[in-house]
DNA sequence: TGTGCTTACGCTGCTCGTAACAATG
DNA sequence: CATTGTTACGAGCAGCGTAAGCACA
């Protein structure tokens, strides 16, 4: 039986020249190594190396074998780092998201479903979620609008209503509802990451100059200290509290209103079923 | 470390459903069996059955470990095989000829000059010969005309004269020489496997009747027991004497006459150059 | 009760490292 | 005489098969 040690022993002896060199590399003595590399000849039935008294060296079949050695090492480590891979990925629940907010309360149910599992989750363009569902990167995907497809089924699940966030002592404070072009043109404070929002901002508010926060902390100590308006919404509002320096006031065009829908392959369907029934 | 034993004993898994009848295939007691999956499991770091008390069975991570593990089988047992083959093919001179006098020539010259090696010699169509020689089927071949090309040498090394023999109340018995076309149309003997001859002789004698013998024996036995009419040469003389019932006439044509070429390899000039210099 | 998987246990023999040896430059 | 490869030898332990145990049908 031939031994997969052999063929690195093989390949170590290639690279390093010498036995006695190999040896050191690999963490064991020299004999064993002058054994393994008989017990290969032995194994395959042909002669590998030239041997003079102390110096052995390839021969042409030698090289051949190194190189159907290192390919066999190379498909054996593969084999491993594979099965490692998709092992993961079925014991992780991966959620891809369009938004932050559902989002966040996605990541909540899954993790109550499937406490075994490991919850991940990320905020990315709506093309990479779309593909990520159908490679299978994603369990789940969070969109902010339907489809129709033999492959994929979609559930609503949420709405998300976005506010302007004013300080109290803005021109526009004692408004009771706001539009987007309405206040367009100002500076005002924006989280970074927020997925489909973001496109929508530059979209309806090309005038607006958005100052970007990566740090949640900082972008609410900005919204206690200055008079920057920003957005927030119903979920936000709910989740963390409402700001008490500052103005709610709703928006009314329908692009500050989201709907979304999870996305999953029908395939799944299964698997997903109570993780559905709990999430509507 | 992983065991290529592991790895058999997967798929052999696979392959009988059972641990127990898989070890009786194996000729291995089942408990190695299902130490060795548990082992395989504990060095891919994934687990790849489902177990219960007394069943076991394979899961989505050990299906597709036994794919892998039956490629790196295939792999392996490949990697031997060729090495083999290659083995064998440098320990062996292979000769490819297109007439037997020749080949009989070349192949006591080359059991001279490398007694170490097995001598393989074979008669066969000039096509076959030339792409053997390019894949290196035959270390050379031998050839009735001379070659210019990048990669092939040719040399000459010898001759070979045609000559007919007739029994001596044979009508032509007493002409100093003869012609192919006048002694076309007769019923004579020939032995087969004797390469290009023979589609000379059906060349350019299209109405003779050829008494094909796959015996050399009994067509020598024939030669000396009947009155049929058959060719010899120079070569064929001088190695197996000449009849004493049979007149022998030399052959006008020039067909009758070769001029056998060694082509070979330009990359293997080196190797063969001690063989090369004892032949010419 | 028979089948199938796992665990326990004792023994065999394989493989390791050390050491001695031989050759080479 | 330092380096390199092979062979000898003794020790340790890895892996084998047997046997016992447990679950299931």
């Amino acid at each position: 039986m031939i031994e997969f040690e052999q063929l690195i022993h093989l390949v170590a002896f290639y690279e390093h020249q010498t036995l006695s060199e190999a040896a050191k590399h690999l963490h064991i003595s020299q004999p064993v190594l002058t054994r393994s590399m008989q017990k290969l000849e032995e194994v395959m039935g042909v002669t590998l190396f030239q041997r003079t008294k102390n110096r052995i060296s390839f021969n042409e079949t030698g090289f051949m074998a190194v190189e159907y050695a290192k390919r066999i090492i190379n498909d054996t480590t593969d084999m491993k780092k594979q099965l490692q891979l998709f092992d993961r990925t079925l014991h992780t629940f991966s959620i891809g998201s369009c938004a932050p907010a559902p989002n966040i309360h996605l990541s909540q149910r899954a993790s109550q479903t499937y406490p075994e599992k490991t919850i991940q989750s990320e905020i990315k363009d709506m093309d990479v979620l779309i593909q990520g569902l159908k490679d299978k990167t994603y369990t789940i995907i969070i969109m902010p609008y339907d489809i129709d497809d033999e492959n994929i089924e979609s559930v609503p699940f949420m709405e998300e209503q976005l506010y302007f966030s004013l300080p109290f002592d803005h021109p526009y404070a004692n408004k009771s509802s706001l539009s987007l072009k309405e206040m367009d043109g100002q500076k005002m404070l924006l989280m970074s990451n927020i997925g489909f929002w973001n496109q929508m901002h530059q979209r309806t508010m090309p005038h607006t100059k958005f100052l970007i926060q990566q740090d949640r902390s900082v972008f609410y100590d900005l919204i206690e200290l200055s008079t920057l308006p920003s957005f927030t919404s119903d979920f936000m509002m709910n989740l963390e509290g409402k700001p008490n320096n500052r103005k709610i006031i709703p928006i009314v065009d329908e692009e500050a209103h989201a709907t979304f829908y999870c996305w999953y392959l029908k395939e799944n369907e299964n698997n997903l079923k109570s993780f559905l029934y709990h999430l509507v």
